[in-house]
RNA sequence: GGCCCGUUCGUCUAGGGGUUAGGACGCAAGAUUUUCAUUCUUGAAACAGGGGUUCGAUUCCCCUACGGGCUACCA
């Protein structure tokens, strides 16, 4: 007996396409737990319905999951049938299950369609397809056998529905949840296999697990109603010994309000929910994701991982190998979690200032060069970006936070000084350029003691010069500390700013 | 409606029969930075309600309320 772990994730494409916050994080959990336990990480993408199958949305998920650095194992630790499937492909092997299903007694053919069921729910408020009206409707329960086999071999079209115990009592333990129950004869005849011979998710995702030997099923709290169905298949099927284990992750709440986090709810309060950049190719809608807007994997990982986890201390910044050592199931909260923006915002901050300008630099040169800066210094990237970094929230704001050192202020705030100026001050820094032009060492600790100096003798107040000496430099009332800005620009291109902006404070 | 799950500051959460109920985000004030931000300090801010059990419940049990999920030939 092997106590080799296998997890897997599972995921179906939305009607639209793209990877919500809640696939992701679903997809980590089922990553550090397979890492945890040296297991095997096993992606497995639906296509039982392929009215809502969206070209690229498989790509793009694995995109999206290497991005996060949780890619599923190319060669899984445990050798044997793991696929991964296409469900399509294997349209006869459910067929078979379903079948072999209903020869034991544990599922039965429906020929009922779905106008009559339609109907059904209009007469009555609460129709449920389950033990206690089955033998009222079309099925090979209530028909004559000699009919049902008319009905089979005319072809008429049918499903099969899992017939639901009357009166048992099904419970499992629940790795997040503990034991939960339910009332066999108040769970529905699901349908496992559709009138176009496709399972559906019921059936499907138990002989996929079964045949890709799934040890543990992390999914979303959404499923937790139809364990039950899930739990009998797989003891119907004779293969309740080969179990997995469950656990049933608390959903991702909206801000505001109530319900599940939707796509909708991060337009309407203008953050990403997905983890990259996703266009529908139906409509062509380009959907931002934190990715594109700036966010590093790490800090979008932290985050989910925070999200409904957390190790019991105050600990709140972790790297993947914290989170692989650290993460345990037992430490998932069973509450639903708001989204916060602005919490996701401040890891990503945090992330930025813990990680080292090398590793930064690939998306700084590509900001850069998106920006025009073709050319520049890999040493004044380096040390700007040391003099900013802890200013940013997002990578992207790094050409706002710092384009000024690669090019002329575009405008100048002029209004900020010009009220207050006179003909001193022109003098004061027509001065100062001069001191500046023959200066021979360039550094901050020089030129600022020297700068200050020159100011007491003036008179004036140091907050009376130092703006507008800013504002030559730099345009506005930002950036770092003017005199590390005046050594990085250096010596010419300062001069060269304050003779080109000082005529327009007049 | 039925079933299932849940409920500690606004939010994410720690804690757990006796605590000044802890941390983080956000918010407010102050300090630093004579820019803006960062940073630092301080502050306001929570055990849903009612019954039990108990010497003592935020903690255990029950009920109610509230929230969420599911209730498709969607996943």
């Amino acid at each position: 007996m092997s106590s080799q772990k296998k997890v897997r994730v599972r995921f179906a494409p939305s009607p639209t396409g793209g990877l919500h916050l809640g696939g992701v994080r679903t997809a980590l959990f089922n990553y550090l737990f397979a890492k945890q336990h040296q297991g095997d990480f096993i992606l497995r993408i639906e296509d039982t319905d392929q009215t809502r199958f969206v070209p690229g949305a498989e790509e793009y998920i694995h995109e999206c999951l290497a991005w996060c650095g949780i890619s599923p194992d190319e060669s899984p630790v445990t050798p044997g049938a793991y696929g991964p499937y296409r469900q399509s492909e294997r349209k006869p092997s459910y067929r078979q299950y379903a079948e072999q299903l209903i020869n034991d007694g544990y599922a039965y053919y429906a020929f009922d369609t779905a106008e009559e069921l339609e109907e059904q729910r209009k007469l009555f408020a609460n129709f449920r397809y389950s033990h206690e009206n089955r033998l009222n409707l079309r099925n090979s329960l209530s028909l004559p056998e000699e009919e049902t086999q008319r009905l089979l071999s005319e072809g008429h079209p049918h499903t099969i529905r899992i017939k639901m115990p009357e009166e048992e009592t099904v419970s499992f333990d629940d790795m997040i949840r503990g034991r939960v129950t339910f009332e066999t004869g108040l769970v529905d005849d699901k349908v496992l296999l559709k009138a176009d011979g496709m399972p559906t998710y019921h059936l499907a995702v138990v002989v996929d697990d079964h045949a890709m030997k799934i040890s543990h099923i992390f999914r979303g709290e959404e499923w937790l109603p139809s364990a039950p169905v899930h739990l009998l298949l797989w003891e119907y099927l004779g293969w309740a010994a080969e179990m997995p284990e469950w656990a049933h992750l608390p959903l991702i709440l909206k801000p505001d309000g109530n319900g599940k986090l939707s796509k909708r709810d991060g337009d309407r309060l203008g953050f990403p929910v997905y983890a990259m950049n996703w266009a529908d190719p139906k409509s062509g809608e380009l959907t931002k994701g934190f990715r594109e807007l700036g966010f590093l994997p790490e800090a979008f990982v932290n985050m989910l991982a925070l999200l409904g986890w957390n190790d019991g201390t105050d600990q709140e910044i972790f790297t993947m190998e914290e989170l692989v050592e650290k993460f345990s199931v037992e430490r998932i909260s069973k509450s639903g979690a708001k989204f916060d923006y602005e919490k996701a915002k401040w890891f990503n901050h945090e992330w930025i200032k813990n990680t080292t300008n090398d590793q930064l630099l690939p998306e700084i040169d590509k900001l850069l060069k998106d920006n025009g800066v073709l050319t520049a210094d890999p040493a004044l990237i380096d040390a700007v970006l040391s003099a900013v970094k802890e200013r940013l929230t997002f990578l992207s704001d790094f050409w706002q936070q710092a384009s000024f050192f690669f090019v002329h202020p575009e405008r100048y705030d002029v209004e900020a000084i010009k009220p207050k100026w006179n003909t001193d001050k022109t003098a004061f820094f027509e001065d100062i350029v001069h001191i500046f032009e023959e200066q021979s060492e360039w550094k901050a600790a020089v030129l600022e003691p020297l700068f200050k100096d020159k100011i007491a003798q003036s008179g004036m107040k140091m907050g009376e010069l130092m703006l507008p000496y800013r504002i030559m430099l730099v345009g506005g009332k930002f950036g770092p500390d003017v005199f590390l800005v005046t050594e990085l620009l250096g010596q010419e291109e300062v001069i060269s700013r304050m003779k080109k902006a000082l005529p327009l404070f007049l």
